[in-house]
Formats: C-alpha cells, sequence, structure tokens
RNA sequence: GGCCCCUUCGUCUAGUGGUCUAGGACACCGGCCUUUCACGCCGGCAACACGGGUUCGAGUCCCGUAGGGGUCACCA
C-alpha cells in the first residue's frame, strides 16, 4: 500500500506554528514511507478571497521546504484540491447515504433544535436528537415541505453498543454511539460540511493515514461511521498531541496573542523580531507579525531548517540524547510510535536555541547570502548588489562569529555600513569611555597617529601596534580599547576591536576618530 | 456538565519491572576564558501528581483520587 497522507489548511490567511508540525508529521510519514504528501484546501465555508487567503499559507510551507506532490499550485490526479470545487462528489456521497439509510431528510427548525437541546440540558440529560422532523420517505418530506420547512441532510448516527477503533498514537478508544449526534452534512442550501467532505476526499484521494490535531479525536466515530456507510477503506488515524501555549497546557492559538505576550520569554522573541522589522520599515501588524505565525520567522531571518528541527521535538523523540536532525535524518529516522501522547508547550527559547546552533553551523558563504537580502531592504546595499560586497560581507559575518543568531541580526552593525558622517554616537558610552574617562582623549589622539603611520592595516599588525602602545604608555588595554571602539563604531559593545578597524580601513577609521574628538570636544 | 484524552526537572524529553542514589537538552545560578558583546569550557540547582494494590522488587503493571486538556455547531 501506498502512503499518502495530507494536511487541510482552511485559507485564514496566515500559517499557524501548531498547524506547521501537523504538517510537518505528515510529510516525514510520506517521506518516511516512500510515499506522497498532499495539501488540500479547506474551503467548505469561506467565501470570498481563498486565494489571497491561501497564499501565505502555500508561501510558508515553500520557505520551510515542506512540499506537497498534489495540491494547489501543483495539481494531480484527484484534481480539483479545493473543497469548495468538489461539491459534486459531496452531493453524490449524500444520495448514496440517503439511499442506504445511513442518513436522513431533516426539516426541523434551529430553533426547535435549539429548544430541544435546552430542555434535555435543564433536565439533566444529554441531548439526543428526538428525530421529530424525519423524514425517510417521500410522502414525509412531501408533508414537511407543504408546511414551508427545509430540509438538511443528517447522518443518522447508531444510538447504541460502541465504536472501537485502533489509533496509531493513542492505542485503541471506544466511544459510546449514544454519545453520537445526528450531525448535519448537507446544509439547507445544498452545500456540504466538513466531515462529510473530509471522509469523501480522503476516499478519493486515497489518503492511507489521517495525522492530525487530538481535538479531531472525538470528530472520529462520525468520520468513521460515514465511511463505513459509504463502503470506503477506512484509513489509518493517528491523533497527534497539540502544541500548547508557552507555559501553559491550553493549546495553542492565535487569539490570545496578548496573554503570550505576558509570557517573558515568548514577549522578548517578539521584542527582538520588532527591533529587526523596525530597521526594515516593515509594518508590524500582530496578525501576521507574532511568534504564532510563520511568516514572523521568515521576516526576521529565521533557518527553515532550525523551525523544523524544532518543531519535530515538540512530541517527538529519537532517544535520550538526539536532538540535531538533518532533513534527511529526519525522514530516516522518523515513525509515529515514538509520538508521544500529552502535549507539548511552545518554547521560545528552545527554539531560539535550534536557531542559534543552526547558524553556528551555517557556513560563511551561506550566511552571507542569507543577510544580504535584509541589507539590502534596509536600504544599505543596492539591488543587485556591487561587485565588491561579497568580500566586504564575508568579512564582516567572519568578524561577527555567533553574534549573528538571526539573519537580520546583521541590522546590528550598520555601523559597517554607514557614512563615517552619518554615524550615532551613543551618549552614554562616549561620555563614558572618552568624555569622562582619565587621559582618554589624549591617548586616542596619540593612539590616532599610531593609526595613520601603521604600515598594515590588518587586524594582526594593528593588535601588535596597540599592544606596543599599550606597553608603553604603562597604561590597561581597556584604557585605549574602548575608547578606540566607541570612537569608530558609536557603541558599546561589538565584534573583536582589531577585525572592526581592519574592516572598516585607515581612511574611515581616522575619520571616525577625528569625528569623535571633535563632538567630545565641543 | 456528558464523553474522550493526558500526567517524569520551569520547559522539551529518555525511561516498555531490577543497570534509576532517574539520563540528555533548553532555561536558570555559580566559575573560567576575555578589549566589550557573543561564543566556548567547567560546575550546580531541579522531576517520577497523590493514594491504594500486584510483586522479592514499580517511574515502569492494575484500581481509585486529584489536576490539566480536548470536544460537544446548518465551524473546520
Amino acid at each position: 500500500m501506498t502512503v499518502r497522507t495530507r494536511f487541510a489548511p482552511s485559507p485564514t490567511g496566515y500559517l499557524h506554528i501548531g498547524g506547521v508540525r501537523t504538517a510537518l508529521f505528515n510529510w516525514l510519514y510520506a517521506k518516511a514511507h516512500g510515499g506522497q504528501f498532499l495539501l488540500r484546501v479547506d474551503d467548505t465555508d469561506q467565501q470570498r478571497n481563498v486565494d489571497a487567503a491561501l497564499q501565505p499559507i502555500l508561501d510558508g510551507f515553500r520557505w520551510l521546504g515542506i512540499d506537497w506532490d498534489e495540491g494547489p499550485e501543483v495539481g494531480g490526479p484527484h484534481a480539483p484540491y479545493y473543497q469548495s470545487q468538489r461539491g459534486d462528489k459531496y452531493q453524490s456521497a449524500v444520495e448514496a447515504l440517503l439511499i442506504s439509510g445511513a442518513a436522513y431528510r431533516d426539516f426541523a427548525t434551529t430553533d426547535e433544535i435549539q429548544a430541544e437541546r435546552e430542555s434535555a440540558h435543564q433536565a439533566g440529560k444529554q441531548f439526543t436528537y428526538s428525530r421529530r422532523w424525519m423524514a425517510e420517505t417521500e410522502e414525509e418530506a412531501a408533508a414537511f415541505i407543504s408546511e414551508g420547512r427545509q430540509a438538511v441532510v443528517r447522518l443518522k448516527m447508531p444510538r447504541t453498543g460502541e465504536l472501537i477503533h485502533h489509533d496509531l498514537i493513542r492505542g485503541e478508544v471506544r466511544f459510546p454511539w449514544a454519545n453520537e449526534q445526528d450531525h448535519v452534512i448537507q446544509r439547507v442550501d445544498k452545500t456540504c460540511l466538513y466531515h462529510l467532505a473530509s471522509v469523501v476526499d480522503d476516499a478519493d484521494m486515497q489518503i492511507s493515514h489521517v495525522i492530525r490535531a487530538e481535538e479531531h479525536l472525538s470528530n472520529t466515530p462520525r468520520q468513521i461511521f460515514i465511511a463505513q456507510s459509504l463502503g470506503f477503506l477506512l484509513p489509518e488515524y493517528a491523533h497527534l498531541p497539540y502544541v500548547a501555549e508557552p507555559g501553559s497546557k491550553h493549546k495553542l492559538s492565535k487569539r490570545k496573542l496578548d496573554k503570550y505576550l505576558k509570557n517573558k520569554d515568548f514577549a522578548e522573541l517578539k521584542a527582538h523580531g520588532e527591533r529587526i522589522a523596525e530597521r526594515l520599515h516593515l509594518a508590524v501588524d500582530s496578525e501576521v507579525f507574532n511568534p504564532v505565525i510563520v511568516d514572523f520567522y521568515q521576516q526576521i531571518g529565521f533557518l527553515p531548517d532550525a523551525i523544523l528541527n524544532y518543531l519535530l521535538l515538540l512530541g517527538w523523540s529519537l532517544d535520550d540524547k538526539t536532538e540535531e536532525f538533518t532533513r534527511d535524518e529526519m525522514i530516516e529516522h522518523f515513525s509515529l510510535e515514538r509520538v508521544n501522547k500529552a502535549p507539548a508547550s511552545f518554547d521560545p527559547q528552545k527554539l531560539v536555541a535550534f536557531q542559534d546552533r543552526a547558524m553556528q553551523k551555517l557556513p560563511l558563504k551561506q550566511k552571507v547570502a542569507k543577510v544580504l537580502p535584509f541589507l539590502q531592504t534596509a536600504g544599505y546595499i543596492d539591488n543587485p548588489p556591487p561587485c565588491d560586497t561579497g568580500p566586504y560581507l564575508s568579512q564582516i559575518c567572519e568578524a561577527a562569529g555567533d553574534r549573528i543568531k538571526i539573519a537580520g541580526d546583521i541590522l546590528d552593525y550598520e555601523d559597517f555600513f554607514i557614512a563615517d558622517e552619518k554615524l550615532q554616537y551613543d551618549e552614554k558610552t562616549l561620555g563614558k569611555r572618552l568624555r569622562n574617562a582619565v587621559n582618554a582623549v589624549q591617548l586616542l589622539t596619540e593612539f590616532r597617529e599610531r593609526l595613520a603611520s601603521v604600515k598594515a592595516f590588518d587586524a594582526a599588525t594593528l593588535e601588535v601596534k596597540l599592544k606596543e602602545f599599550v606597553a608603553e604608555k604603562e597604561i590597561k588595554i581597556g584604557e585605549i580599547v574602548h575608547a578606540v571602539r566607541v570612537a569608530v563604531t558609536g557603541k558599546a559593545v561589538g565584534f573583536g576591536l582589531f577585525e572592526t578597524l581592519a574592516i572598516l580601513g585607515r581612511e574611515r577609521c581616522l575619520a571616525r576618530i577625528d569625528r569623535a574628538l571633535q563632538k567630545v570636544k565641543s
């Protein structure tokens, strides 16, 4: 049997991090078994703008490298992959269900159903529809129609016994049929509802494994009922634990952003993102720009592999040690048997830790490539870039070492890209390290002359020269280093000082030192 | 509330009756390295929800309790 899995997003306009985890597991399972992964659009409930609301989701998956074998934009043998365009298939299924007696037309109004529901509730009893407005024959239907009533189609669910089914993750689960409702599968306007559509599509698209979030577990009995009534072969089911909020056991949702912001780590991540976004002149619409949405990570320069690696470990593990996986390793090792049952909460700090490690391992060339678009968007480098950009950026990334944790962090080092006369000085640091530091102005003035005359302006030579200077003057190295740093970068912190000087080059260093001295004296 | 699911350090997890004085990772706290920051290195703190069984022996099996969560639509 070919393994075929699917992810069925609703076109909501954004790709949720919890959804990515579910999609990832489906994708991995298909890949691990040489099968196919498909994307199907659950738009039975949407009216307009499906394309616009779907695009960010497709873009998100593309960016993450989660590709689909069949679905929107790529097509496939079971097209269309939009539920809104598959109405005829659902209609046939409804008719088949009606004929077999697994479903019936129901002429109750929503108020009447609601009244039954409420009286059951008040009596402290479980609601079971009386089927008073059920029509199983044409005569019954005609009578209701003559009253001006309209019909929906309901499932005629069993009311005794229980369903026992084996879930690949949860093991054997039992549901008494008596707890099930006669769910509506077709509305008055003849459009069909999710459960019917989902079951029909899964069968039609030959889905072998339905891997989805736990919240669907209680939907499974009615779906199995539909599938069996239609004579479909049942897929295997695997219900994943949901992804919980940072620091709680509630399901992660986009709606509660304000609440998550009270979580320190979550807020820090968002603030970090905003710092980058601000320099990119990006609008930070919190509908999209927040750490629950994939787009957030894309915009500030996370590595897709880091996100996937982190998400993989949210509810799954290989053993007691291995945490880092390449894509191929993920595919090789993934199995549903090792998926956990308990929900796992989203930990921004650990995500960031994966990002840090992935960035550290990224070869210099790739790091340069990741960082470049951010400098272009911020307006520091032209697009296309001048030909000396590559070497220059390589030097900077090399000197930056592990300081660039997210590609957008490059913007923290804008001082390498702005004109000397536009360099901003951090006043506090300037005061502490130059204006008010004993002898600092004098020392810097003298050291400037050494810089002006040193033959080779490279890091190694500069280090020797500075150490000579320190020895001669009998000062501590800190007395000159900090003054030089603030003079050439405007900041208190940065890369190694000698690398910084070498990258900027003699002229710019001297110009900046002069400007700083000027500023302090005036 | 009914039904269903879940329960090991703050967090993600390892653990399938003895090797568990419970292992790893992130975070946190010390220290080292150091021109700042970051990295790195060393060390530390920290958990089997509770109560009964079963067993020579239980984190691991059974029952109960508690807690948490999901779901109960002409949403998906």
